[in-house]
RNA sequence: GCCGGCGUAGCUCAGUUGGCAGAGCAACUGACUUGUAAUCAGUAGGUCAUUGGUUCGAUUCCGAUCGCCGGCUCCA
C-alpha cells in the first residue's frame, strides 16, 4: 500500500521535472505542471526545441533528484510577496497565473533548490515518487488558447514502484497493437490515401463487408423499433443552410461552396435540415406523432489538418442519424425508448459497460425557453433513472440549442469512447417553423430529438476494431471459416464442404494451395479467421472435420454436422 | 492551423565521414504432396515523398512544399 495517492506522486514528479529542466535550461519559463489521467506534464517556454536526447538527460537528472531524497516543504505568502518573488525569478507565466487567482494567500512548495507556486499536496520526500518515465514532448498553447504563445510540454508518468511503471508501459505496448490504423492495414480493411485526401476513407472489400453487416443490423433494428427511413442528398442550396443557421454558426466546419447555375450549393455537414423538410412537406397532425426519421447520412466537415486521426477523426463520415419529432406528452417515453434502444444496440457489439452523461443548459448562450429546457432535462434524467442506469450530470455542458445525453462505452481494455448522443433541439424547429395541428385544431411546436447510436460508422468501426483487436465475432468476421487441406488429394472433399457452408450462408474461404498445413494455419491465424476446418485423408475417410478455433487452438475432430452447427450457432447476432 | 519528429520496394525496415540502392515477408514461376503458427529454389519489383539549391557527383547536406506520426486546439 503506497503512502500517497498516485495523483500526489505524479504532481510531485512534475515538480522534479521542472527542477531538472531548470538545471539544464536555467532561463526556462515555467507554465503549469499538473498530474493527469495516466501521468503528468509540465509546460516550458524554452529558446531551443527539446530533442529526445534532452529528454533522456532530463530523465536521468530526475532520477538523481529522486535519489537525493529532497524534502518537500511549503509556505504561504500574500499576493505582493508572491509577485515580487516571481518577478525576481522572471517567471512571467506564473505571474499571469497569480493575476487570475483570487485571494491573498499563495502557497509555494520547495524541494532542494526548486520553488514553485503550487497548492499541493506533495509527497514528503522525493524518494517517495518511486518510478518515473518521460514519454514525449509536444507543443501546447499557454492556457490552451491559440492566441497565446506555444510552450513545450513534456509528458511523463510516475508510479510508486518500478513494477507498476513497467506494467503500465507494457499495457501501452499492448494498446498499440490494437491501433485500428495498424490493424486496418494488416487485415486489409480500409485505407486513407493522400491521392484522395486526408480524412477521406476508402473501404476495402473486407472492411466494406463488415460495415455492410453493421448497417443491415442497424436497419433491421430500426424497422423493428418503428423508425421510418428517409434518404437525402449530399448537397443543398445556400439558402437552406442560411435558414438552418449553419452558415452563420458552422461555416468554418463546412466545405466551400460549389457553383451550380449561378447558385451556391454546400455539401452537407449535417442531415437535420433535410429531415425537417421531409417533415414539413405536408401539414402534420398530432395523430401522426411521434415521427422517427432515420438515415445513414454521409456528411462532410472541414477539420483542420492536424486533428485528423485514422477513422476516429475524418472529414467525410456517415452518421447513423435519426430525428424524433414528438409532442410534449410523448417526450418522456421517446427518450426512454431511445435510451434503451441505444443500450441494446451497443451491447450487440460487445459493449457491456456504458456510462451516461447528462449535459444541461449553458448559463449564458442558449436558445429556447427555460421551461422547455427544464422539461427536457427532466425527461432525460428521468429516462436514465427509470432504467436504473448510472449517470453523471455535466452542469451547463449542453449545446446552445438543447440539453443532451452523451453515452460513453468502455472497450476491452478499459478505455472510454464517446459514440452515441441524444440531444434536444430547440433551435431548428423554431428556425424552420415546424408545427403540428393539435387536438384543439391549433398549431403547436413539436419537440425534436436528434440522436445517433454509432455516432459515425467510421468512428464506431475504428473503436470496434480496437475493442476486438481485429478478432471480430463470428457474425461480423469477413471470412468466418477457412477450409485448409492437408494435401491436394482431399481438395474435392474440401470443395464440397465449402459449397455446403456457402449454401447455409456462411462466409467461407478455401485454401487448397500446395503449402504445408502449418503454413496455412499461420496464414489463417494472421487473418484472424474465427474457424479453421482442417481436412486430410483421415477426415475424408470418416466424413469428419478437424476444427481449430482462432485464439483457442485445436478443438479436435467433429462430425461435419457438429462442426457446421458450431459455426452457425456462433454466427447469430450477439 | 500551431509545436516537434518522420517520409527508402505492396508491407516491416537496413543503408554516417556525399561515390552505381539492400534484406525479410508478400507477389509471380517451378519443384515438393505435406497433419495443427513459416518447405526449397528462382523471377520481378524503387525518379530513395515532391521540388529548388550546394557539389565534379545528393537517398545522404541546406531550403520550400506535400503527407504521416505525437501533442495543442477542436470534435461524430
Amino acid at each position: 500500500m503506497a503512502k500517497f495517492p498516485l495523483e500526489t506522486i505524479r504532481h510531485s514528479a512534475a515538480h522534479v521535472l521542472a527542477q531538472a529542466v531548470l538545471h539544464f535550461f536555467p532561463t526556462a519559463q515555467l507554465g503549469i505542471g499538473p498530474a493527469i489521467e495516466n501521468g503528468f506534464y509540465y509546460d516550458f517556454d524554452l529558446e531551443t526545441s527539446l530533442t529526445d536526447e534532452d529528454l533522456n538527460k532530463i530523465e536521468q537528472k530526475m532520477e538523481e533528484i529522486i535519489k537525493e531524497n529532497q524534502q518537500f516543504t511549503s509556505y504561504s505568502t500574500d499576493k505582493e510577496t508572491a509577485n515580487s518573488f516571481l518577478k525576481e525569478k522572471n517567471q512571467t507565466y506564473k505571474l499571469d497565473l497569480i493575476d487570475s487567482l483570487d485571494g491573498d494567500s499563495f502557497t509555494f512548495f520547495e524541494n532542494g533548490p526548486f520553488v514553485d507556486l503550487c497548492k499541493g499536496p506533495h509527497v514528503e520526500q522525493t524518494r517517495e515518487i518511486g518510478a518515473i518515465k518521460l514519454l514525449r514532448v509536444s507543443g501546447a498553447y499557454w492556457r490552451g488558447s491559440e492566441k497565446n504563445p506555444m510552450l513545450q510540454r513534456i509528458y511523463g508518468t510516475a508510479f510508486s514502484n518500478r513494477k507498476d511503471l513497467k506494467s503500465y508501459l507494457k499495457r501501452m505496448e499492448e494498446a498499440k497493437k490494437r491501433d485500428h490504423r495498424l490493424l486496418g492495414k494488416t487485415l486489409d480493411l480500409f485505407s486513407i490515401t493522400e491521392e484522395v485526401g486526408g480524412g477521406l476513407v476508402l473501404w476495402h472489400p473486407k472492411g466494406a463487408l463488415i460495415r455492410h453487416l453493421i448497417e443491415s443490423y442497424w436497419k433491421t433494428e430500426h424497422l423493428n423499433n418503428d423508425y421510418d427511413f428517409v434518404l437525402s442528398p449530399h448537397v443543398g442550396k445556400a439558402d437552406l443552410w442560411e435558414k438552418s443557421g449553419h452558415l452563420s454558426f458552422y461555416e468554418e466546419n463546412m466545405f466551400s461552396a460549389i457553383d451550380v447555375d449561378d447558385q451556391k450549393y454546400y455539401v452537407k455537414p449535417m442531415n437535420c435540415p433535410f429531415h425537417i423538410l421531409v417533415y414539413k412537406n405536408k401539414p402534420k397532425s398530432y395523430r401522426e406523432l411521434p415521427i422517427r426519421y432515420a438515415e445513414l447520412g454521409t456528411v462532410y466537415r472541414y477539420e483542420r489538418s492536424g486533428v485528423l486521426h485514422g477513422l476516429l477523426r475524418v472529414r467525410g463520415f456517415t452518421q447513423d442519424d435519426a430525428h424524433i419529432i414528438c409532442t410534449e406528452e410523448q417526450m418522456k417515453e421517446e427518450i426512454k425508448s431511445v435510451t434503451l434502444f441505444t443500450i441494446n444496440m451497443l451491447k450487440a457489439f460487445g459493449f457491456e459497460k456504458i456510462k451516461f452523461y447528462l449535459a444541461t443548459r449553458p448559463d449564458e448562450k442558449y436558445v429556447g425557453e427555460i421551461a422547455h429546457w427544464k422539461d427536457s432535462e427532466d425527461a432525460l434524467e428521468e429516462a436514465i433513472k427509470s432504467l436504473g442506469l448510472p449517470y453523471e450530470i455535466d452542469h451547463g455542458g449542453g449545446a446552445f440549442y438543447g440539453p443532451k445525453i452523451d453515452v460513453k462505452i468502455e472497450d476491452a481494455i478499459g478505455r472510454e469512447w464517446q459514440c452515441s448522443t441524444i440531444q434536444f433541439d430547440f433551435n431548428l424547429p423554431e428556425r424552420f417553423d415546424m408545427t403540428y395541428i393539435g387536438q384543439d385544431g391549433e398549431k403547436h411546436r413539436p419537440y425534436m430529438i436528434h440522436r445517433a447510436i454509432f455516432g459515425s460508422l467510421e468512428r464506431f468501426f475504428g473503436v470496434l476494431v480496437e475493442h476486438y483487436e481485429g478478432n471480430f465475432p463470428v457474425w461480423l468476421a469477413p471470412t468466418q471459416v477457412s477450409i485448409l487441406t492437408v494435401n491436394e488429394k482431399v481438395s474435392h472433399y474440401a470443395k464440397k464442404l465449402a459449397s455446403d457452408l456457402k449454401q447455409k450462408g456462411v462466409r467461407v474461404d478455401l485454401d487448397t494451395s500446395s503449402e504445408k498445413i502449418g503454413y496455412k494455419i499461420r496464414k489463417a491465424s494472421a487473418e484472424k479467421i474465427p474457424y479453421m476446418f482442417i481436412v486430410g485423408d483421415k477426415e475424408v475417410e470418416s466424413n469428419t472435420i478437424s476444427v481449430r478455433r482462432h485464439q483457442k487452438g485445436d478443438l479436435g475432430v467433429m462430425t461435419v454436422d457438429q462442426a457446421f452447427l458450431s459455426v452457425l450457432d456462433e454466427s447469430k447476432t450477439m
